[in-house]
DNA sequence: GTTAGATATTTTAAGCTTGTAATATCTGCC
DNA sequence: GGCAGATATTACAAGCTTAAAATATCTAAC
């Protein structure tokens, strides 16, 4: 039994998450760019506007994703070059507006997303719903207390 | 009993880690821009040059951080000209050359790995030594299985 | 020794990402 | 109503990232 002190296991801990987690993240997106032509970060948009037919606005999209932004606007500017989404301006704001997928958008949605489950459960096959879902509490908890508030204006 | 499908669960899994990471991440790129004003690419780079004293090659470099050969052009460029890092002609192939941490490049390199080490402690420190040990057991296998080499020429 | 294919690196164009600054609008206080 | 501070978005500069193409060199087959 080697006395490894705790902070080296959660370094290498640290180490194998950010690994596996770009091992796949390459994977899917070589694969969306291959077959679907689409960068991931105009996919994880996509996701999110599916997920909410209302729309969202620019500042909870960047903090839905974790990205800042600034970045949001380039990435709605080239979906919206391709008519897959849009923006609407809301009655009471006008500093702000509403991004919503088109019917275009919808649909080449549906599409991508249903390759992209296959993708995942493919690339994740070894674990089984009782492993995914001890792992998924585990780090859920983990990404919890991190300041994060993702993209802070 | 809800009778999710397996595949759904690997996808919230997948979520979940893309989430977990890019919090972590987040998090370390900011502290190291604010304290060191060092990007986090160019840390990752002389972390691997720091294992090994004898220098690594771009192609090699690129394999083991998981991105594009040419990415590695640059940041290499970047910290060379902060006399960081300095290449290497070896005498065997002209093609190729070593890269190597400068005493500059490694002095500053093991400050800035102690307060790394703390963060990551800090922002890991829920996980024990033994739920450290199980989880980084569970990702290593994760990453295993994708066809991964990295770069690809 | 030539040459064909493999390997190592850089270059380039396009897109992503951040942090900071600028612009526009809103909200609440007076 | 006017103004101060907060909020929403965009613009900008610097750096990261990729894939594909270009260069240079090496290796092996002949």
């Amino acid at each position: 039994m080697t006395a490894r002190p705790v902070s080296k296991q959660r370094l290498r801990l640290w180490i194998r998450l950010l690994r596996a987690a770009r091992a796949i993240e390459g994977e899917i997106r070589e694969r969306l760019r291959r077959e679907f032509s689409i960068t991931l970060p105009q996919f994880d948009v996509m996701a999110a506007l599916a997920r909410r037919e209302t729309g969202i606005n620019m500042t909870e999209l960047s903090r839905m994703l974790m990205v800042s932004n600034g970045n949001v606007t380039g990435i709605i500017d080239r979906l919206a070059a391709e008519k897959l989404v849009l923006r609407q301006a809301p009655a009471n704001d006008r500093r702000s507006f509403i991004v919503r997928l088109t019917a275009k958008g919808a649909a080449l949605f549906a599409t991508i997303a249903k390759a992209h489950e296959t993708w995942v459960d493919e690339l994740l096959s070894e674990f089984d719903a009782a492993e995914a879902e001890a792992l998924i509490g585990h780090l859920g908890s983990l990404a919890k207390g991190i300041h994060t508030e993702g993209a802070h204006a």
